[in-house]
DNA sequence: TTAACTAACGTAACCGCTTACTCAGAGTTG
DNA sequence: CAACTCTGAGTAAGCGGTTACGTTAGTTAA
C-alpha cells in the first residue's frame, strides 16, 4: 500500500517518466515492447496513476458534481425520499461513466448549503443542480466558477443550460383525461413546495387544462405538500377535512404523494376511483404495484440526468457554445386509479425539446 | 470563469500565498484584519482553491469512492433498479459529508468494469464496495492500491474491513413467524444470483428455521431472480409452474421480489395471504402500500452505506488498526402479507455488532 | 536594558503528473 | 552521399496548492 510513483514505474522499467506517461494515457511514441514492459512493471507494483497530480497538470479534474437536496431529516421512515433523485442519479452516473468522468454527489442537507457547495465545487469540473437544493443567488455565485448546468429549474433569466421535462403538458393531458374521457368537473390539485418550479410548472398545466374544459381555474393549489409520502398524507387529508364534499377527482404533484393519497382515501373508506379518481407524476416503479394501479405521467427521470451531464460535459469542451435549454417529453400512462378499466388503455405523448 | 489561482489572490491582498492558504484553511496564524481582506478579495474574485493542487500537496482527494453493481440494461422499465443501493449511496453520500468528504459513485455495468475500476480508484482516497459490483480477484487487486470496505459482501478470507447486516437471523426470524404463528409447514425460499453472499446468508436462515421447526431442510432456493421485480416474476412463475400445488408459504429474498410475487399471485388468482403467505426483506418504503401490505425484514440500508464510509474514513486516518467486520441488526416487521391481521403486529430484533 | 518568547507573516521546496521541446539514429530521396 | 523526414525517447518546466523553516517586530520577564 505504499504509493509508488511514476518516478519509481519510470525507474524500474528503464525508461523516462515522459514515457511512462505516454504509455499510460495510450498515446503514441513508444515501441510495443517498451509499452508492454512498462505496463507490467506498472501492474506489479499496483500502481495507479494520482489523479490529483495528473488533474493538476491537465486543468481537469475528470469528476462532475450532482448537487441535490435532501428533503428533511433522517425520520424513522428514513426511506422516505423522492424517487426521483435516486433515478437522476443513476442517470448521470451512466453519461459519466460513459464519457470517462466520474460523478461525485452531495446533498445539500439542511444549513451546510452554502460551503458545502463550495467544497464541491472545488473539487469537480463542473455541477449539475437540482431544483431546491441552493438559493438561486448561490447558484448565480457557484456559477461564477464553475460550469453549471440546472436540472428541472427554471433558469434564472436563461443565464445557464438546463434540463427539465415537460411538466405543463403531462399535467394537462392527465387532467385533460380526467375531464375528457371521465367527465369529471370537480377537480382539486395537489402540489408540492412552494418553491418548485416542477411543481408550479405542473400546476400551470393542470389550469390550462381546466381552461380549455371551460371549468374554473383556481389560483393556486387544493394543498400543497412536500413531494415525501408523509407530506402527501397530510395535504390530502388538509384537502379533504376542509371541504364539504370531496372532490371527485384529485391530480398529485408527484406519485409519492399520489401513493400517499390512495392510502388516506382507502382510510376514509372512499373508493378509487369510482368515489374519487387519483393522478400522480414521474411514473415510479411502484405506481404500477400499488391498488388500484396509479395512472400517472412518465417523465424521463433517469434521462434527464443523463442530458444533465452530457450538456455539463459539452459545455466543458466548448466554453462558449450558445446556451441550450432542453426540455424532455412527458407521456401520461394510463392505469386504474383514474377510472380506466383494464381494456381501455391509452397512452399520449406530450411535449418534444 | 478564468480561473484565478491563489497567486493571484496574494498578489491583490498583498501577502503571500502561505498567508493566504493558512486563512483558507482557517489556520492560526494571521491576524482578523488579514483574513478579513484575503476572504473578500478571494471572495470578489469568486476564488476557490483548487482540490486537485490541494490533493497532490497533502496527499489525500477528500474523495471516496462507492462501487455498485449495475443489473441488466436499461429496459423500458427502466426504473425497475434495486432501491437498496440507492439507499446505500444515501446513506454513504450523509457520512461523507457529515466528515468534510465527498462521495464519487460509479457502477460497474457490464463489461467496462475492470478498467472502470482502476479510473475510479485513482480519484479516491479510498473505496466502498458494494457485493456483486466485482469479481473477488479484482477486489483484491484493487484492495493493493487503496483503502477498501466490502459491504453486503462476505470478506475474503478476513483481509479487508467490512459491513453487513444479520441476513441470517432475520430470514431466520420470518420464517419461523411463518411456521410457528401461522402454523405453515409447505414454505419455498425464492433466492437472489447464486453468487450474492446476502442470498446465500438468508437462505441459509430459512434452513435453519426449517431445521428449528423439524421441517424438511431443502439443499438450495426453490427458485432464484435477480433481485428485480421482473426477475421475482419469473421466478415466482417457474415455482408455481413446476409444482403440483403452490406452497403455503413463500419466503423471497427481497420486497422488488416480493411484491412481484404479489403481482403474480393475483394474476393467478391466488390469495395472499390466505391461499399463499408472501414476506420480504429489506423493507423498502413501498412494501407497506402495496395490498396486503408485505411483512418482510427490515435492513438499515442508509446505515450500512454510512457505516462503511465511516469505516473506509477510520482507515484513512489509521491504516493500521485491525479489521473490522460490523454486522448490523435486522428487525423484523410483520404486517399483512403472512397473514397476521390488523390487530397482531408483532416486531422482534435480530442480530447485534 | 536585554535576553527570551511569540505572533504574524514570507520563502521556497516539494507533491506526482503532463507535455512542449529536443535530440539521436534509422530510413528516404534525388 | 548530403539533406531530410520519421520514430522513439529524454529533459525539464510547469500545474496550484501546502508547509517546514526562517525572519521580523512587538511582548514579557528578569
Amino acid at each position: 500500500m505504499a504509493k509508488s510513483t511514476i518516478y519509481e514505474v519510470a525507474r524500474r522499467s528503464g525508461v523516462s517518466t515522459a514515457t511512462v506517461s505516454r504509455v499510460m494515457r495510450n498515446g503514441p511514441g513508444s515501441s510495443a515492447e517498451t509499452r508492454k514492459r512498462v505496463l507490467s512493471v506498472a501492474n506489479e507494483l499496483g500502481w495507479v496513476p494520482n489523479n490529483s497530480a495528473r488533474g493538476l497538470a491537465v486543468r481537469r479534474a475528470g469528476i462532475v458534481g450532482l448537487l441535490f437536496p435532501d428533503l428533511g431529516a433522517p425520520t424513522e421512515a428514513e426511506n422516505d425520499a423522492p424517487l426521483f433523485v435516486d433515478q437522476v442519479i443513476r442517470g448521470a452516473e451512466r453519461a459519466a461513466t460513459l464519457a470517462g468522468d466520474a460523478v461525485l454527489i452531495a446533498s445539500t442537507h439542511s444549513a451546510v448549503g452554502r460551503d458545502l457547495a463550495w467544497s464541491v465545487a472545488s473539487k469537480v469540473d463542473g455541477l449539475v443542480i437540482l431544483a431546491g437544493s441552493l438559493p438561486q443567488k448561490d447558484i448565480a455565485s457557484i456559477a461564477r466558477s464553475v460550469p453549471v448546468v440546472l436540472l428541472a429549474t427554471r433558469a434564472t433569466r436563461r443565464k445557464l443550460d438546463s434540463v427539465g421535462s415537460d411538466n405543463r403538458g403531462g399535467a394537462r393531458q392527465v387532467t385533460a383525461h380526467l375531464v375528457d374521457v371521465h367527465g369529471h368537473t370537480e377537480l382539486a390539485f395537489i402540489g408540492g413546495p412552494t418553491r418548485s418550479a416542477d411543481s408550479d410548472e405542473r400546476f400551470a398545466g393542470y389550469r390550462l387544462a381546466m381552461a380549455d374544459a371551460g371549468l374554473p381555474v383556481p389560483d393556486s393549489p387544493d394543498a400543497r405538500g412536500d413531494f415525501t409520502e408523509a407530506g402527501g398524507a397530510r395535504a390530502v387529508n388538509e384537502l379533504l377535512d376542509t371541504r364539504r364534499h370531496p372532490p371527485r377527482a384529485i391530480v398529485v404533484g408527484n406519485d409519492e404523494m399520489g401513493i400517499a393519497a390512495l392510502s388516506v382515501l382507502r382510510g376514509r373508506r372512499l373508493r378509487v376511483p369510482s368515489d374519487v379518481a387519483v393522478t400522480g407524476f414521474d411514473d415510479i416503479s411502484f405506481a404500477q404495484h400499488v391498488r388500484p394501479a396509479l395512472t400517472t405521467v412518465r417523465q424521463p427521470m433517469r434521462e434527464m440526468g443523463e442530458t444533465a451531464v452530457r450538456m455539463l460535459l459539452d459545455r466543458l469542451n466548448e466554453p462558449r457554445s450558445p446556451l441550450r435549454t432542453v426540455t424532455l417529453a412527458t407521456k401520461v400512462v394510463i392505469r386504474r386509479s383514474c377510472g380506466c378499466g383494464a381494456g381501455q388503455a391509452v397512452a399520449a405523448q406530450a411535449g418534444a425539446a
